[in-house]
DNA sequence: CATAAAATCATCCAAAAGTATGAGTCCATT
DNA sequence: AATGGACTCATACTTTTGGATGATTTTATG
């Protein structure tokens, strides 16, 4: 924790001392070849810290803040969906609906009728009206023989 | 390490230089056209002009890097489990004893309670305990839950 | 606009699944 | 012989699921 902070304060560190350094430099400079009288001095001082501002405001307005992007690999068994195609033959022949579609999917990934209900943000009857209907277009008679067919069919991975 | 450092450094450097150099060129344009009053213009415009990148270098270079933390859940796919081995150091884990495991089968292929119950010669009362102790041992809720964790675990294919 | 399909929700009932607890038998290990 | 694990079965209860039926609303389509 401490390793990448003492370097940045480093780096910093040195940026403004050569900074400082400079303007010292040019402060010797012109004292030494005091040659222009000293409002004008002031006055490109005050321009060059105007700008300088100026600059710094602009940088900040427009530049894209740094963003330090933080990935989670949140890892989903969900085993054989690599080369998963959806058999858009068998569905038609099903005449499965977008919504049982859904249903099915959830389905087939071990949600009770509870969980899918809240997953779809339906109530549990109509979720059991559509598992109804997809075991009825299924011709089976269980959640587990309609993921058995949905899977043989390519319905689902 | 010293390698990043040291480029690092040279970049600064270079700035460092650079900066110094344009700072004596307009000093020494400011000592040269002095006299020269309708040059007074440009003078301040250069200045104006250096001085705002100046300041724009100095935000770019010396701001705190904002740290926008951006969480991305990204999901992982296992791949498919086209070879069946028996995972037996995930099976020793979970200590699932050979009746468990027979009956484990029979559930992945779908069968009801009644069905194993009658394919294993015994009571559904029977089955049913079992079914409780392999959910309890694979820390799940229900049959399906139960699959779906046994495959990736590899104890069935 | 009318009609059909899809989607939603409900009630009632029966079957299946799941939970909790207790208990008996068999068998291997200590 | 005692112990513990695996297997068996049972009762009682709760939850979930499945089936049947009817109704309403939304949406697409001719």
């Amino acid at each position: 924790m401490s390793n990448p902070f003492a370097k940045k304060y480093r780096i910093l560190w040195i940026y403004g001392s050569s900074l400082a350094l400079l303007l010292f430099i040019l402060k010797w400079l012109e004292l030494r070849f005091l040659i222009y009288d000293h409002a004008f001095d002031i006055y490109i001082g005050a321009i060059a810290l105007l700008f300088t501002l100026l600059g710094i405001w602009l940088a900040l307005k427009l530049s894209k803040p740094k963003t330090n992007t933080v990935i989670v690999e949140k890892t989903v068994y969900q085993p054989a969906t690599a080369d998963f195609s959806l058999n858009q033959a068998s569905l038609e022949e099903m005449g499965l609906s977008l919504r049982e579609m859904e249903v099915l999917q959830l389905l087939s990934k071990g949600h009770s009728n509870r969980s899918i209900a809240e997953q779809l943000f339906v109530s549990l009857n109509t979720v059991k009206t559509h598992c109804s209907k997809i075991f009825e277009k299924l011709e089976v008679h269980s959640r587990m023989q309609a993921i058995e067919k949905a899977k043989r069919l390519g319905l689902i991975p």
